[in-house]
DNA sequence: CTATGTCCTTGACCTAAGTCAAGGAATCTG
DNA sequence: CAGATTCCTTGACTTAGGTCAAGGACATAG
């Protein structure tokens, strides 16, 4: 998806020939931080967490990805990060080896990686901004905002998220635990800013009063 | 420096020709958040700050730049943080128009930008664990050996690093305020760990117990 | 070399978030 | 569809780190 876009039908064909799909359950391991990286991933349904872990076990989840998204793209010859699906997902695997081959004769791929590269790092900022500075109340504003931006990427409109992660993921993702993230959750609902839905959908009532809590986004 | 690794000497001119230095009191900014980024830059000496802001004035500092070091690589229009020198300091100057023309005939140097964003995002990641999930002390001793790397990197050898950054610096970068920073040097100091030595020296007296303490680096 | 500002340290106290514990609500599994 | 997990919520209490306040140590400038 992603990488394909700037490409014409034929080099596309030659990318297609490298993808391998694979089927993911929830819970399912894709690598782990440390392996030896061999390929690269692009997800195309469900929902992806990746993270790093602390000695002792504490973890901190370094984002979630989603349909389109890319991961394992690092020039190291080992993964920096652990990757798992959340919910059942399947994923596109590319063989690094062969993409770099690839990417000699399609410049344009190469360009493309970049551009993800950066806008990672932009994003990245944000979470470092995020885990440094911001309140339990801020973080987890600007978290359901992250959700609803990226539902509405996929062409979702309205105002309500589905949270396909346990309130455990989240906490690692925001550097809180598991029962400050759902008393922040009550909260906002008692606020009237969030609706707790069946089925893990959230609805955002109120989104400029979130934003306003996020902080700037 | 670190772009020109790969070029020939040729390949050089083209870029050195594009360059334009510039010198920086400590406390100058180089360029604000939001700006037009029109310009990409390269440290050559001193200490570079980059950092984040919310709107009541909390500040992350998201990486400490030094010889060497890009900044302002994103492929977006605005910068996504602001620069500032920690100290007085040199930078190389590129238009971002001309190196985008330039990349066009030399892919070397976007095969280059790509391999040093793709290590910008393992840091931030292991910045993000370091924020999300260590304690004050923990990421203190992660701060100092980090400053150590960095000083062996540009050949520094022994194990004394100049920390040219004030301690409200290293709070806004380790998501801690300046009091709970020297506090927790203070406590190294006491547990002989680490000597505070004058102009900024720090003497890493114990760095198997930093390495230790900092949880797996 | 003395003054003046900035930075650093330390102390006393406070609070946001963590920990521990226990019920309750979903959601799988046979 | 009963039983068993796992996940979520809530309450009571603790604590790491923040806040406020005040000296002290460096710097830089005159």
């Amino acid at each position: 998806m992603t990488i394909c876009a700037p490409l014409d039908s034929q080099e596309l064909a030659q990318l297609s020939a490298l993808m391998t799909p694979v089927e993911l359950d929830a819970g399912a391991p894709l690598f782990d931080e440390g392996e030896t990286a061999r390929n690269v991933f692009n997800v195309t349904s469900g929902t992806i967490k990746v993270y790093k872990l602390l000695p002792d076990g504490r973890r901190q989840v370094t984002g979630f990805l989603f349909p389109g998204d890319f991961l394992g793209l690092a020039k190291q010859a080992t993964y920096a990060f652990s990757a798992e699906a959340v919910t059942a997902s399947t994923v596109c695997r590319f063989s690094r080896d062969k993409l770099e081959a690839l990417m000699q004769r399609l410049p344009k791929i190469e360009q493309r990686l970049l551009s993800i590269a950066s806008n990672e790092l932009v994003v990245a900022q944000e979470q470092m901004l995020l885990l440094g500075r911001k309140t339990a109340r801020e973080k987890v504003a600007s978290f359901l905002l992250m959700l609803l931006k990226r539902a509405r990427q996929h062409g979702r409109s309205g105002d309500t998220v589905t949270v396909t992660m346990s309130r455990n993921d989240i906490g690692d993702y925001l550097g809180l635990t598991t029962e400050t993230v759902s008393r922040t959750f009550t909260q906002l609902k008692q606020n009237g800013i969030i609706q707790l839905l069946p089925s893990h959908q959230v609805r955002l009532a109120r989104r400029d009063a979130l934003e306003e809590i996020a902080g700037g986004f």
